[in-house]
DNA sequence: ATATGATAGTTTCGTTTGAAACTAATTGCA
DNA sequence: TGCAATTAGTTTCAAACGAAACTATCATAT
């Protein structure tokens, strides 16, 4: 029999979605944007002048999810894309000033959220989950290649 | 500026993301199960009996998708229905005999992946992260309830 | 030079999803 | 009692999603 209350697979989805919708509840009301648009907006403001797939890639979004959203936001006038001179199939990507604007409102909320979510920890237990999810995710990566 | 490699809620979504989509692949193709379908029969595994909104309960689902993945396990003769004599508004789930060889293969399989994943961890980081979890989904829930 | 294959990104199409409306049964309370 | 409010679960409908097909551009190799 699988104690799933012990199951580490289940016990990071349970944990992950509570924290992931609450996070989203705090921007979606407000800024009227979906999830995979902050996480557009998120990487844009960390790595200026990305293309959709180096967005892809960072975000572990599918390409076709960020196409829709780089659409959405482009409508919404919070990023700018321009053709890459040297190859016309790929764009560049950033925030436009009003995205910025946006971005530096949200980032406060969710520093915020996750120091209250660490207050749990002492800063022993951060400094170790820290190294944990480092290890966990190589060997998840590894794992999802092998198969 | 967020540093999106640094920040908790992101580096947990990822992992989940990963481990979630790999662990599934393993028994969609064979299978023939949904995600949604296949938490069901583990809660159902664990605790049988149970009426389908304790299911979504324990599974963190929405009733809507505990309703879908019955309807469809019932469809396919892997968990039996029956009424509560005493509220004939819940139905009482169970794994049928079919539903039951069907969990005595995937649990295995879970165990397996689970071991493969937790062999990145020694002992020590181990019950490390068993406390550090239990303590993050504390808080996470208490979060969510305050908004 | 040009044909073949690879890559960036979009569109289409069928499926999945969640919110809201709904049915049916039970509880609470005047 | 009997009527309003809750609760269990399903259905409906519109939005979101992913796989596959598609367009356009670039790289490679003969």
């Amino acid at each position: 029999m699988l104690l799933l209350e012990q199951f580490l697979p289940y016990r990071l989805s349970v944990l992950t979605n509570t924290v992931s919708s609450t996070l989203a509840g705090e921007y979606q009301a407000r800024f009227g944007m979906s999830v995979p648009q902050w996480r557009v907006m998120a990487v844009l403001g960390r790595f200026p002048d990305l293309s959709a797939s180096e967005v892809a890639e960072k975000t572990a979004m599918d390409k076709v999810m960020v196409s829709r959203a780089v659409a959405a936001l482009i409508d919404a006038g919070r990023i700018d894309r321009r053709m890459d001179d040297t190859d016309r199939r790929r764009s560049v990507l950033r925030l436009s000033a009003a995205g910025r604007a946006v971005y530096d409102e949200i980032v406060p909320i969710a520093r915020a959220y996750e120091r209250r979510l660490l207050a749990a920890l002492n800063a022993d237990d951060a400094a170790v989950l820290d190294r944990i999810l480092k290890k966990l995710q190589a060997r998840a990566g590894q794992l999802a290649d092998d198969i």
